[in-house]
DNA sequence: TATTAAATAAGAATAATTATCATTTAGGAA
DNA sequence: TTCCTAAATGATAATTATTCTTATTTAATA
């Protein structure tokens, strides 16, 4: 346990949820994670935490924290969704070949993208957030990819 | 029929692939429609010209066009994939609300992130595409978005 | 037109996700 | 602290989405 216990159980209440133990061992998982982990990666993590867990539980409080905006879901091309809890706002790089996704922190790039669409108009749409998805492929797919 | 029917068999044939009437007819189908229409979607207006066609002949032809690189395929947040027939590079704005893509086609923001993108040293990582998703929510769903 | 490799239809099999419901639990009240 | 209750969970059935299998059909070309 890294994160801060108590902090975790507070998150979780402040959007309105009971802090269950379930829900702390996902949410404590995905704070640690840096893989965007799929739904059978976490099910099978949790069980070493809590071995009775079931995967509709696991379902179910991922859905609830999206609704709740404590995590973010993302869909990759190969149509498996990918958990975040990083929900501050970021770009994400995928490895079509490893399907790693490796987040992408710049805020340079977030204010040139808002500004030059804040100067065109889209009419009769609400723009909430923008995510840009570099895709490609790792060179060497055993080592790990970094920025500048 | 509103696109050559030659020009579409010629497409199919191009890239290796028999023209069969299936292919022909779904490949016809999406080069019409502006609307990134789902498997689900894209069976049943199938089958108003083909009343036999099996949904595994759906599922096959599209995965075999994407390989093929004649469409594209898009995931969308609610997990569902969405198939595109244009493969110029553009971006995407979505409707959280009504699930709706509509084409954001703009060379200028394309350079703009392709050259910002390019001065930055991103180790170990040969990018191939880069898409851009504007999310958000039409403010009256019955009507269309427009870009300027 | 005949040949043949490739594609299709139909439906079974599998995988992914959601629903149901009896049991358990978190969190507030006493 | 213990009791109470609404909410959450576990187990598993049901549903949905996708892929696989195989007998039949078809496009392409000789």
């Amino acid at each position: 346990m890294s994160i801060n216990l108590d902090q975790i159980k507070a998150e979780i209440s402040d959007v309105g949820l009971k802090a269950t133990h379930q829900r702390i061992v996902i949410y404590d998982y995905l704070m640690k994670s840096k893989t965007h982990p799929t739904v059978d990666r976490i099910y099978d993590d949790v069980k070493n935490h809590i071995p009775s867990v079931s995967v509709a539980t696991i379902y179910r409080v991922l859905e609830d924290f999206v609704t709740a905006g404590l995590i973010y879901k993302v869909a990759t091309r190969e149509g498996t969704m990918r958990y975040d809890a990083n929900t501050a706002p970021h770009n994400h790089i995928y490895c079509t070949n490893t399907q790693d996704i490796i987040d992408y922190n710049d805020q340079e790039l977030n204010d040139l993208i808002a500004n030059f669409l804040s100067k065109k108009k889209i009419k009769n749409f609400k723009i909430s957030d923008i995510k840009l998805q570099i895709n490609g492929e790792k060179l060497d797919p055993d080592d790990s990819v970094s920025i500048n």
